[in-house]
DNA sequence: CCGTTAAGCGGCGTTTCGGA
DNA sequence: TCCGAAACGCCGCTTAACGG
């Protein structure tokens, strides 16, 4: 079997996710958003804006300042993409929309879930369909609950009657995400034939078919990745996705690769070329696709990475948003960061660097970076704390790098 | 047949931003 | 200045599968 180093690995996954290399210095067009979530095949949608929301923050890692107008111009629209859960609440091309319709209909747990909230109360779901059919998109608040008055929801999670029914039927495909209210926080939902272009909503690919798309998929995304790796991409089935991989292998379009340090095998498309070496450096979401799927970021980058939005504040290790920070080949440093938008301040709450890295050769890398986004951002200054084992390091790069002294 | 690993499932937690 | 509405993933336990 072919074998790979571990170096090689890092460079193709870096490489297929479009972040090795330094940014354009032109403007950033249309063209290049379409040409980025085409390329990662899934954009991680998280509303909630700490910094910026996810998504945003995931183009910004690879194309640098642009204007995210674009990305609604294109979702929202043109219907060129279309939002759908994929590993998670995800943006995605609209084509890939037939792919994912064999578990609109299947028995997953997130739809038997919603779909047995739909059996439950049918004349009420019935109800909201036809108002959503009679009226156009439609928000959760926007719809009164089955007693007549407007829900309101307890909680993050404590969904309405109609958020519920929303969701199930957004879920088994009858409704789509139209448009988001109250500047990208609430989802609007409409009829999925006044979202869904036709060809992309009636073709209907066996489920053995779309499942092979989807490795392909996936198998592009990550450029190198294990069974799980692959299979996490779109949360298909591990069992079926060993199958859908063997076949894909059997007609020559996977290779099968071990890796420096694996246990398990790993494969590529064939005749992918291997970068020789990587140079970009970008702050990544802690939703990027790089990342995300955490067994994957420690075999690669030896990175221990874990989203510490839901733990409870003193038990949180890294910060609440931590974002980390790729630099060539590596992750060498995170920081937690937060965009003080009254008082004009992106403040990095906290800052480490990686036992592998150097700090000296970290700090004015991360800190020309910070600079970026807090332009991008329209934030006047960045704030270093006092947390972490590069938080000296980083105050003094930013010090000296400032173009203003 | 037993030990280990994988899969499935239920419970639980925090912050932003627009508008009144 | 306050209030309402909206945004999923991790941990740990149980059960199933696998391999020696």
């Amino acid at each position: 079997m072919r074998q790979l180093t571990i170096g090689e690995a890092r460079r193709l996954a870096i490489r297929a996710q479009g972040l090795d290399r330094a940014r354009p210095a032109r403007a950033v067009t249309m063209r290049d958003v379409r040409r980025t979530i085409h390329r990662l095949g899934v954009l991680q949608i998280d509303s909630v804006s700490i910094i910026a929301p996810a998504h945003y923050q995931v183009l910004f890692s690879r194309l640098g300042p642009y204007d995210r107008s674009l990305l609604d111009e294109l979702v929202y629209r043109r219907r060129e993409f279309c939002e759908r859960w994929a590993h998670e609440a995800s943006i995605l091309p609209v084509a890939h929309w037939a792919l994912l319709r064999h578990r609109m209909e299947s028995n997953e747990r997130r739809t038997r879930t919603l779909g047995a909230f739909l059996a439950a109360h049918p004349a009420y779901a019935a109800a909201v369909l036809g108002l959503v059919r009679s009226s156009g998109a439609m928000a959760a608040g926007e719809i009164p609950e089955p007693d007549g008055t407007f829900g309101r929801s307890e909680g993050w999670w404590g969904w309405t009657m109609a958020k519920c029914v929303l969701e199930a039927l957004f879920a088994q495909g009858t409704l789509a995400v139209a448009g988001r209210r109250s500047s990208g926080f609430a989802r609007a939902y409409d009829l999925a034939e006044r979202v869904i272009p036709a060809p992309h909503r009636t073709r209907a690919p066996s489920r053995t078919e779309a499942q092979r798309e989807l490795i392909r998929l996936s198998v592009k995304a990550l450029g190198v990745g294990t069974l799980r790796d692959i299979a996490d991409y779109y949360r298909l089935p591990v069992k079926e996705s060993a199958a859908r991989i063997a076949e894909l292998e059997g007609d020559g379009e996977l290779q099968r690769v071990a890796v420096e340090g694996w246990r398990a095998p790993a494969w590529l498309r064939l005749e992918t070329p291997i970068p020789r070496r990587v140079q970009g450096a970008a702050l990544l979401s802690p939703f990027d696709p790089l990342v995300w799927f955490r067994p994957r970021a420690e075999r690669l980058f030896d990175f221990e990475h874990r989203l510490e939005i839901y733990t409870p504040a003193p038990r949180r290790r890294w910060g609440y948003y931590v974002l980390p920070f790729l630099l060539g080949e590596r992750i060498v440093a995170r920081v937690d960061l937060k965009a003080d938008r009254a008082k004009r301040v992106l403040r990095v709450l906290a800052a480490h660097v990686e036992g592998h890295a150097d700090a000296e050769v970290v700090s004015p890398a991360l800190a020309a970076e910070l600079r970026l986004l807090a332009e991008w951002l329209s934030l006047d200054v960045v704030r270093v704390g006092a947390r972490g084992n590069l938080a000296r390091s980083l105050a003094r790069a930013l010090r000296e790098g400032d173009p203003r002294r």
